[in-house]
DNA sequence: GCGAGATTTGCGTCACCGCG
DNA sequence: CGCGGTGACGCAAATCTCGC
């Protein structure tokens, strides 16, 4: 699992891909840094809009998210019927929900908004034609990134792979920083049996430390048994 | 009540097209 | 001539249901 560091750097690497005029590269670095920093799924980056943003000037911010775009929208809006049959499932429609983000997200942000601006429809990221963001063209500009980011043998190897592990990543800094599961299940947007069945090892190790937690809980210290 | 299997949704990749 | 965007397909992940 990539740590902050190596996160960090491929973000910068975002910025030498296909680094021209064209800019695709700058353009994802704060796509990239919402799959990270806010565990953010990639349909759920793509359909962020400014609106849905708060961006203070320092501190921490926080997003609304309120639609996703899964994968392109357009290949299913038409021949979509099929999703509403068969009763909505995971997908509570009109369900927002809450993320905070840390500073360095939000720098990212402003930083891109200051660049670029939003789409006529206010979303944060799209292509130069103002389009929906391929998935093919971050998949891409990822694979480029990592080659500059990462020393030849991470490259061939599976760290950070696709850019959905950089969800899991975060969500596992998540937990190793000590917040608590149903929070980060939260964040992340699924369920906690979810979380816990997938990220069960991050969490093993943290044993030691909660157990220290739970007896400063109990008021009571180590020593005194 | 828990675990395993099945189904649905969504991501990533491949190949082609258009623009510069 | 090369790079980036678009569209379609295959595979993996997440959830729900069934059986024990």
């Amino acid at each position: 699992m990539v740590n902050p560091q190596q996160a960090r750097e491929l973000l910068t690497a975002l910025t030498y891909v296909g680094g021209y005029e064209r800019a695709s590269g700058r353009r994802l670095r704060a796509f990239f840094g919402c799959l990270y920093y806010a565990a953010m799924r990639p349909g759920e980056a793509l359909g962020l809009r400014r609106a849905d943003c708060t961006l203070p000037a320092q501190g921490w911010g926080r997003i609304e998210l309120a639609e996703t775009r899964p994968t392109a929208g357009k290949a299913w809006t038409d021949s979509g019927e099929a999703h509403d049959r068969r009763g909505l499932k995971q997908r509570a429609q009109g369900e927002v929900r809450t993320v905070p983000i840390p500073p360095p997200l939000v720098r990212l942000l402003l930083d891109h908004l200051d660049e670029f601006g939003t789409a006529e429809d206010g979303r944060l990221f799209s292509s130069e034609r103002g389009n929906v963001i391929a998935a093919s063209s971050y998949s891409r500009a990822w694979k480029q990134a990592r080659e500059l980011a990462l020393v030849p043998d991470q490259v061939s190897s599976v760290l950070a792979f696709r850019p959905y592990d950089l969800r899991h990543a975060g969500v596992s800094q998540w937990l190793n920083s000590g917040v608590p599961a149903p929070e980060v299940a939260a964040r992340a947007g699924h369920s906690v049996d979810v979380l816990l069945k997938i990220y069960a090892k991050c969490i093993d190790g943290q044993e030691q430390e909660m157990n220290d937690r739970i007896m400063q809980g109990l008021g009571e210290d180590d020593t005194e048994n």
